[in-house]
DNA sequence: CTAAATGCAAAATCTTTGCAGCCTC
DNA sequence: GAGGCTGCAAAGATTTTGCATTTAG
């Protein structure tokens, strides 16, 4: 990683993604740091986003058909809970011990080392689940 | 569901999803669903995945960047596990009760309806942990 | 027979890349 | 200054769509 420049368009990315409310995908990343580095270029946000994903600074979710959405790595781990009405994706904190998935001595038997795991739940959020249309 | 013909291209589609090991990606069924069906076009690999997740009866699953796969809904539930070197994606049987997902409880108190999860571990398969280089 | 389903190819999208100028370090 | 970064626009992929034809029911 020869060079890692400090630009206002990288830091308008990271900013976007440090205070989001959940995963973002690339749309809206596009949408918010054009409001903060104003001439942004979607190529840039391609570029970026591919880099700090590979510097581990931020993580890729993929939660609905051919959607990626990014969020800051700084986050910790957790889940995510999408609402199938609303689209709106929730971020869960988990407790870090409760994360022993089932199966996870089985798999260490069969010679699988997991390394790290993703888990979605998808249902109805609050907003949806009483104010049915 | 107005009409839902039984026709040899989607025979030969269903038939691929309910013999695979695991997920496959659109390429591989088309691949695959060409050799049961000569002549098969992509387009109608596209409608007709599409038509079989509405119905219920093909669910897709997200589990490397930007690429979608599909399954069989027949298999029942179980997780994933993706090896990050060769890519392959295991199917692992879960015990129905072993599903009790951590939070359950506060989400339910806090309104929200779980109506599924998916569950991606990833890490290295046998062959890759062995064989490493 | 009738209308759903298909294949083809064009159209619409989405993502990557080449390049000249700009801006960190 | 030198080389990484950026925006732009062109090139590549991927996915969807229009339409004439085929085919299940």
């Amino acid at each position: 990683m020869a060079g890692s420049r400090h630009t206002a368009q990288r830091q308008a990315i990271q900013s976007v993604l440090e205070n989001a409310e959940g995963p973002l995908s690339r749309a809206e990343i596009f949408r918010k740091a054009q409001r903060l580095k104003a001439g942004l270029g979607q190529a840039t946000v391609y570029r970026t986003l591919k880099l700090l994903e590979e510097q581990g600074k931020v993580r890729s979710v993929w939660l609905e058909r051919s959607e990626v959405r990014y969020e800051s790595a700084d986050l910790g781990h957790h889940h995510h809970f999408r609402c199938r009405l609303c689209h709106r994706v929730f971020d869960l904190q988990a407790a870090p011990q409760a994360c022993q998935l089932p199966g996870n001595q089985l798999l260490a038997e069969a010679g699988f080392l997991v390394e790290s795991h993703q888990v979605t739940l998808t249902g109805l959020c609050p907003l949806c689940c009483s104010g049915r249309s």
